[in-house]
DNA sequence: ATTGATTTTCAATTTTTACTGAAAATTCAG
DNA sequence: CTGAATTTTCAGTAAAAATTGAAAATCAAT
């Protein structure tokens, strides 16, 4: 069974399509467009970067969406444009270190859901200060320990966005035993 | 101002009013249905165990919706229902240590989620292996890393589920200095 | 066994979110 | 400058997800 590219094979393509939906998948459940990981995923396995036309071809979808996600892929930081000499077009590159790109993620949510959470639990303990009555009590007294907790997330993640990919591994290898 | 019940108050009504959409804000970007986040929410501040009725009227919402979401919250294990004796209708009380809600939702996250992307990452390994084109090549590196990485998450998890909170937080103690 | 209370299911509907495609804006080589 | 190539925007549409509400099923006290 052969075909026309050389480089091609009918295996190749389908373990390659049932990544990209998979990575789809995954982004989905976790509150992600799934067509920003469906970029990101083909972006992640391309030896070279690639452009719009090229992106909108493989996944089979609209330049407007390729485009906005392309862009949102850029402010979380997991893609970057290239200038390729003699071309015109903007190319596309992914952050193909895995660690890197979990402390952009975790950096990005940090920021968009972590603090607007503590800002909620303070402004929430802030006001109800003083109460008695026995709902309030109970609400002061979970809202404490989700604070607790938030800030501790909050330095976890810090701390994770600081430290080389290296040093991180150094640690979880410790925690696994 | 005064209201009816004693214990009210309408400062802490708004402020349980912003933790409540705040929670289901969160649970929202992070893929998970916003009522269920808003139950859970709910439970975690009740001071004692609500019924079926009593959720649909604290957030107005159909019988069906807090039905199919309350089901799904036991099935996460971060709720369980109560007898209530004298009482016909089933309770539902939450569990509100926060450690072991992580721990919970990490379970279920692993199981859902991190397990079908393992499986795809070896079988996509499995089924090009020996492939030599440039593009295959560019897979199977990605593929490696990132299957290195789920692993390594998936370790982490196992061990996250299964160490008491202080232990845990002496390590997360010890790794941020 | 009957009946009223309660839980469960699910087709229909609403709401939310994502996507398309074409027009407008921008860029840049000549 | 000019205009072709490229990027950006966005109103309209489509798809996906969540929700309703009422009927069906289950339960448990008599």
């Amino acid at each position: 069974m052969t075909t026309q590219k050389p480089a091609t094979d009918e295996t190749f393509d389908r373990a390659r399509e049932e990544y990209l939906a998979r990575w789809g998948a995954l982004g989905s459940a976790w509150g992600v467009n799934r067509t920003m990981s469906q970029i990101h995923a083909l972006l992640m396995i391309a030896p070279d970067p690639l452009n719009t036309d090229q992106i909108m071809e493989e996944l089979s979808i609209s330049r407007g969406n390729a485009h906005g996600n392309l862009k949102e892929l850029v402010r979380w930081g997991l893609i970057r444009t290239v200038k390729l000499k003699g071309e015109r077009k903007e190319f596309f590159e992914a952050e193909k270190d895995v660690w890197t790109v979990v402390q952009r993620i975790a950096r990005e949510r940090q920021r968009t859901e972590l603090e607007p959470v503590l800002e909620c639990l303070d402004r929430g303990l802030a006001e109800t200060k003083g109460l008695k009555g026995r709902e309030a009590r109970a609400f002061r007294r979970q809202l404490t320990e989700l604070r607790r907790f938030a800030r501790l997330g909050n330095r976890v993640f810090e701390r994770v966005g600081g430290l080389s990919s290296p040093r991180i591994l150094s640690w979880i290898t410790r925690f696994l035993r």
